[in-house]
DNA sequence: ATGAAAGCGCTAACAC
DNA sequence: GTGTTAGCGCTTTCAT
């Protein structure tokens, strides 16, 4: 038991009242500064006897390494910024999960910062890199937003589509496209749409993949009344937010209109669909007898409610862990070049769909 | 892509490759690296017109300071560490949030991992005050982990029960003992607790408060089969684990017992209350026409589902917000004495237990 | 009010 | 293999 500086305590209470730093442990080892860095950071050559004995007499000392200085030192932080919209929502917690496990055993730690407005963005990204962040891994607010980092960035689920950055997306136009002919094909003529904040790419490439299939068959895409094979086809799109609040205003508005009902409804959230459900339920329309009704993404309440619905699932997981691998593979390797992956979600079948016609 | 943003004004001498640093910014308004300091942390005096001239030419070198460098030599790295089990939970989803903004505002990057294991749970706080935290919120995995620290924790949800550290928690044992109470009050006799893992202090607390008002007015709690004011009560925990399967799975199990039928289910947590829910409609029971249904925490769903179920609702918002101001007043004030605050859940009569005796 | 200088704890280059 | 040394970028005395 070597007893320098009074820090031979697990507590680390030495006489300055901070902990023990490697030049205490080289001290007390009998060794330099830089033969103790390397006994840590594997880099270069130690012996094994030295080791050891580095290793043990931390172990006495409780020695814990300071990352800032490290950091500050070395260039690189161990530091992975995650930059999204809002933490609530399921798809983003999911995700920061999935990431944070992932980055963790590749020995890296996760700063979280929600940054709503397209205002807020810079100025989140500005502090976090700030910290000096090895990489970045990025929902952005809107798709304007150019923003050049000293770090490789992953975005994910929507594109900036700032040059030579790397994203991991859904194809929500094909999904939506498949989805729509998929009501289509089980009969339905009168299609309502509700969904997000028109500004999103991801709200417009929803709407967009709904009409594409809409007029796919007459060409008369993005035209409110198309006619289809089997009848006049008539829809509507309502664009709010991606809320239950929205939904069920969305809902409400459309069940209360005189001059058209739709014969299915299409929720673009699942936090849209929750306010869909309320106002059906309010209601008393059950789908799929009363109604259609078709989601994207499922909130665990649909294993038990109105028999099913027609889903399109995201593949969550999957973007998660692709985008973290992309940062993982840039950090490991910065010559990589930043590349784009889009993913498709998958159509499940629900009950609350009836084919008619 | 080479050339980086450097020095482009023919005086300074900056290094190419990095960004401007504290010494350029000094150099390139002739002041010394001194005043430049302290015009940025506002510590010291700095005359009004050099302030101006060194501000205005940080900003023409897009000067951004390095934290890590800040933090390693003032030691306050002015980061917080948020240590959870699972982020995709709802309730430490909307903590986290909620932490998120107020720990910002305070000028504090927010450090989040998740520790699922009480081993792993050591490790993670370890790693993250390598990073040197200013403060660390902690929802600890097990009652008895007993950590020291090197600076303030406030334990949210659950305590560990370690002297002398700050921590927010809600009184689960009188809000399940007024739950059942209710109950009781309302007639039923026959009740079932479904709730998650033992080892919790929180499980522990929420059985306690059931048993405590069943056996209450005949002091004879903790036994499974009590006598009431207006007949026999009988009763049956289910300890589990806080999932949707659990609760699906002890559902069944529940109704298909021979022996005894509850009249009303108790989920202690929204995600059993899932799983309870998908049972009762496998079933075709119908809350609360055929069984009492109340829960803990208020899913978005319970909003459309089987008219409404009996709640008990934690106060998810006041707990962050008081564990965060709590560990910003430790951080702005060491000599603040660390605090136990307890807060008390809002009971919400719902419409799926009905009036029965 | 300001500059010079001394580190914070660590890594990396270099000598031996 | 190992010790020594020079900083990383910043804050903070301490003289002016």
């Amino acid at each position: 038991m070597v007893a320098r500086r009074g820090a031979d305590r697990g507590d680390g209470a030495s006489a300055a009242g901070s902990r023990a730093s490697l030049k205490d442990v080289a001290r007390a080892a009998g060794v330099g500064v830089g033969t103790a860095s390397r006994t840590f950071t594997g880099n270069g050559y130690v012996g094994e006897e030295t080791r050891q004995r580095v290793l043990r007499v931390a172990e006495e000392l409780g020695y814990r390494p300071n990352r800032l200085a490290a950091g500050l030192r070395s260039d690189t932080s161990h530091l992975v910024a995650l930059v999204l919209p809002d933490l609530t929502n399921e798809f983003y917690a999911v995700s920061s999960q999935i990431i944070h496990a992932r980055l963790r055993d590749a020995g890296y730690q996760l700063l979280v910062a929600s940054a709503g407005t397209v205002e807020d963005e810079k100025k989140t990204l500005e502090s976090l890199i700030d910290y000096r962040v090895d990489g970045i891994i990025h929902v952005p607010a809107s798709s304007g937003s150019r923003f050049r980092a000293p770090c490789p960035i992953v975005e994910l689920n929507r594109r900036s589509h700032s040059p030579g950055i790397a994203s991991v997306t859904c194809d929500d136009a094909a999904g939506f496209r498949e989805l729509t002919r998929s009501l289509l094909d089980r009969g339905y003529r009168d299609l309502a749409l509700i969904v997000g904040d028109e500004g999103l790419s991801t709200t417009q490439e929803r709407i967009a993949g709904f009409r594409d299939a809409l007029g796919a068959r007459e060409g008369t895409a993005h035209s409110e009344d198309t006619v289809h094979s089997g009848g006049a086809v008539h829809s509507r799109v309502l664009p709010g937010s991606y809320s239950a609040d929205w939904g069920h205003r969305a809902c409400l508005e459309l069940l209360g209109a005189t001059d058209w009902q739709p014969s299915v409804i299409v929720a673009a959230s699942p936090r849209i669909a929750t306010g869909v459900a309320l106002a059906l339920t309010q209601r008393g329309i059950v789908p799929p007898r009363d109604i259609g009704f078709a989601s994207y993404s499922s909130p665990d309440w649909f294993s038990f409610w109105g028999g099913g619905v027609q889903t399109l699932l995201p593949p969550l997981d999957q973007m998660a862990r692709r985008a973290t691998d992309m940062l993982l593979g840039q950090l490991s390797d910065p010559t990589t070049l930043p590349s784009s992956v889009v993913l498709s979600g998958e159509l499940r079948p629900g009950g609350s769909v009836r084919s008619i016609g």
